[in-house]
DNA sequence: TCATTCACAGACTTATCGTATCTATAATAT
DNA sequence: ATATTATAGATACGATAAGTCTGTGAATGA
């Protein structure tokens, strides 16, 4: 059970996005060249950042990515949800009368994890990033 | 993301165990029919949670499978990480000279849901146990 | 001792999902 | 108009989850 590598590379652009100039935006070629990964793919995974209204698209000549938000709203939750989805991590497969508290648990202790990941901000780190590409490990 | 269903199916035999009777072991037969699962699918699950120490499993006739430790001492986290495994919810793919911080921030959060799952015990939930078999829903 | 009852292990199939690529389309700047 | 860029959809591939089948070996009890 992990994350997918999808939200990896969320992340990892959201960084960048934060670090950039903060109106002009970022092409995809740009940032899929930073990360070593194929722009196509890439844009996929910033296309749900922009449905989740992270940040905000711009077509045509010299366009990209830029933020939507103020950057220091923009929580790793935030963009965890926007790749993964918002299903809870458990749910019972079975049913009868009474509630099921099995699930319960879980999900309290989910609770306790999203807690952290919305205090914590993408903001926090860009102090972090890296001059280089990224190198790929896998 | 999520648990696997499996994980949904041995928190449900834990709980079964943990009502049973101390001491003489169950069947997985009858786990199973609680469950409405096939025996030999269900007890993949039972002989992890065996491998990881949590349940005692007694060949032969009227064999079957009984705590290993005392109740009390059985957490959720025990349960979850038996069938799951322990790896972490988050691997930075990329790597460079500087330590990660993303995967800090995760690990982190992850580790706010661990506790919450280490201090919720199975044997909590003992007198929740439905007396009907279980159906499922999917 | 012998047959029965059980856990256990491995091979195997199938379904589902993540990963990735390719192509076509729509929007925008020059 | 043309080049540039995001967006959507179709498609292919691989990995993992879900589930079945079969055989082996250990304990029981008759
Ligand atoms: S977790 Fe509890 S409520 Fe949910 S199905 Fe199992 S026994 Fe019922
Ligand atoms: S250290 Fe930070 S920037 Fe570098 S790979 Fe890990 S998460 Fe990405």
């Amino acid at each position: 059970m992990k994350y997918s590598q999808a939200t990896d590379y969320a992340l990892h652009a959201m960084l960048y996005l934060v670090a950039e100039t903060p109106d002009k935006p970022v092409s995809v070629q740009l940032l899929a060249e930073k990360l070593g990964v194929s722009q196509t793919y890439l844009s996929k995974m910033l296309t749900k950042l922009v449905k989740a209204g992270l940040i905000h698209s711009v077509s045509g000549a010299n366009g990209g990515y830029k933020l939507k938000r103020n950057q220091d709203d923009i929580s790793f939750l935030d963009v965890i949800q926007a790749i993964e989805g918002t299903t809870s991590l458990f749910e019972c497969s079975f049913h009868h009368d009474s509630a099921c508290l099995i699930q319960q648990v879980v999900a309290d202790a989910e609770q306790q994890m999203m807690q952290t990941l919305k205090s914590k901000k993408i903001a926090d780190l860009v102090a972090h990033i890296p001059k280089q590409p990224h190198e790929r490990l896998t």
